[in-house]
RNA sequence: GGGGGAAUUCCCGAGUGGCCAAAGGGGGCAGACUGUAAAUCUGUUGUCAACGACUUCGGUGGUUCGAAUCCACCUUCCCCCA
């Protein structure tokens, strides 16, 4: 009764290109595919993006088919251009392998690995070795310089300034598919849609190569209703390492996703059966507020845990409607000696609560009668709270209508 | 290798000796309105012991009472020629 793999991932709108629909439908749902994503280790943790493309791992291997998570230690070295107007800084090795082992630990999370279920490689074991000559020999001329000035990832950056390092990303990429398609019988191919003319690249110079045929398919970018991409803030990225981004905030985060974007998010992102998110399209205005908290809700839990979840839905019924009580509220703790005169005024634990990053913005939010504490509106910057009002309980601030913090004196 | 141009605050982008913490826009933040949404309007947007002081206009040194602005060198990027 259950849709096939492929239909579903069509369904919830997750793919975006495919080189063969016919071939690679059937492909996947018979679950015999091994197939790969590479993942650059550009930062420290993984982010929205890479969790959309590890659920795509996830999906695909509870229908059977086999996952190969690529660490790109080699292509890293070199820096991918695509969906970039500069280039990347270059980074050195120890940084990448650094980032590489954070990968590694929070992509098992998502994917079973375990009884050779799916496979995790790092192309620095093969990239790294080879050798400049024999490499142009071997495949060089298989790639016409023509057709990768035409492809889009490159014709972007031919405004702006393109360095032959970057140019050869396509090339590294391509050999990485060719390698594991030798090496381990990897057929296909996902990604990212701007990865789509990388790995193109890859099927081409297998083709080429072996005169075998080889498959590429492309997950949707999700975008906001404004055509930007999702999971970026002001602030940055946000992350899958609780620690860079709190459970707490990245549960606010999928809780204020626009009304336009709910479903799109619940479609692609989380593992709700679509009947049930089919339901939910029929919601209109104030009833999508319940969307969002299952967004929320699902997202948080996959990404950190149910209790995670669990803590930070409670913390913002508490905050927001004054339902449960704030025990999970995010929470900084002072002692005696962030104390002066065994008081602190108000800007200092704007500051030190990391509501506000300056004292400056901290006495603005004052000023602006964006500041309350413990339910009363703040006005005077100068205002002092005493370690009495501190300790026990704590002191509940709020900054504009959305950040809380509990100060506690221990 | 030769010639020309550029680097400004979170981003884009004005500013070419003092009136510059630096126009304008975007974004962000706060307030009003709301549904923890969007749209709209208003304020705000370097830091601090705050009517003042300090740090900032790619880097280093210099000219000057005074430099984002002038000079020298360096770095990076772009364009043209080879």
């Amino acid at each position: 009764m259950s849709m096939k793999i492929y239909d579903e991932l069509k369904a919830r709108g997750l793919i975006a290109q495919v080189t063969d629909e016919e071939q690679i439908s059937k492909l996947v749902n018979e679950g015999k595919a091994i197939f790969y994503i590479g993942f650059d280790p550009t930062a420290d943790s993984l982010h929205v993006g890479h969790f959309m493309a590890l659920c795509l791992m996830k999906r695909l291997q509870m229908a059977g088919n086999k996952p190969i998570a690529l660490l790109g230690g080699g292509t890293t070295m070199v820096g991918d251009p695509s969906g970039r107007t500069d280039m990347r800084k270059m980074m050195t090795q120890e940084q990448i392998q650094e980032n590489a082992d954070k990968f590694k630990v929070q992509m098992e999370k998502f994917v079973d690995f375990s009884g050779g279920k799916a496979l995790m490689v790092n192309n620095a074991d093969w990239l790294l070795k080879l050798n400049y000559i024999e490499l142009l020999r071997e495949v060089g001329s298989c790639f016409s310089v023509n057709n990768m000035l035409r492809a889009d990832c490159y014709k972007q950056r031919m405004e702006k300034g393109l360095s032959f390092l970057e140019f050869n990303y396509m090339i590294m990429q391509s050999y990485d598919f060719y390698h594991m398609f030798k090496q381990l019988g990897c057929v296909m191919q996902c990604g990212g849609d701007d990865q789509w003319s990388n790995i193109l690249g890859g099927t081409e110079l297998i083709r080429r190569k072996l005169g075998e045929d080889a498959y590429g398919m492309t997950i949707t970018l999700l975008l906001t209703s404004e055509g930007k991409k999702m999971g970026k803030t002001a602030a940055g990225a946000v992350w899958l390492d609780p620690e860079k981004t709190k459970p707490y905030d990245f549960y606010q985060y999928w809780r204020n996703v626009d009304d336009a974007d709910v479903l799109k998010c619940l479609r692609m992102l989380t593992f709700l059966p679509l009947e049930q998110i089919d339901e939910m399209d029929a919601w209109e205005g104030s009833q999508l507020n319940r969307a969002k908290e299952i967004l929320a809700f699902e997202l948080t839990s996959l990404v950190h845990s149910p209790e995670e979840a669990k803590k930070a839905e409670e913390a913002s019924k508490a905050l927001f409607s004054g339902g449960a009580d704030g025990a999970n509220v995010p929470k900084t703790e002072l002692s005696q000696e962030d104390l002066t005169d065994g008081s602190a005024d108000i800007l200092t634990l704007l500051v030190r609560s990391g509501l506000t990053p300056s004292r400056s913005e901290a006495r603005r939010a004052v000023s602006q009668g964006g500041v309350e504490a413990g339910g009363v509106k703040v006005t005077d910057p100068a205002q002092r709270f005493s370690a009495e009002e501190l300790s026990g309980e704590g002191l509940l601030i709020r900054r504009g209508k959305k950040s809380y913090n509990r100060i506690v004196l221990k």
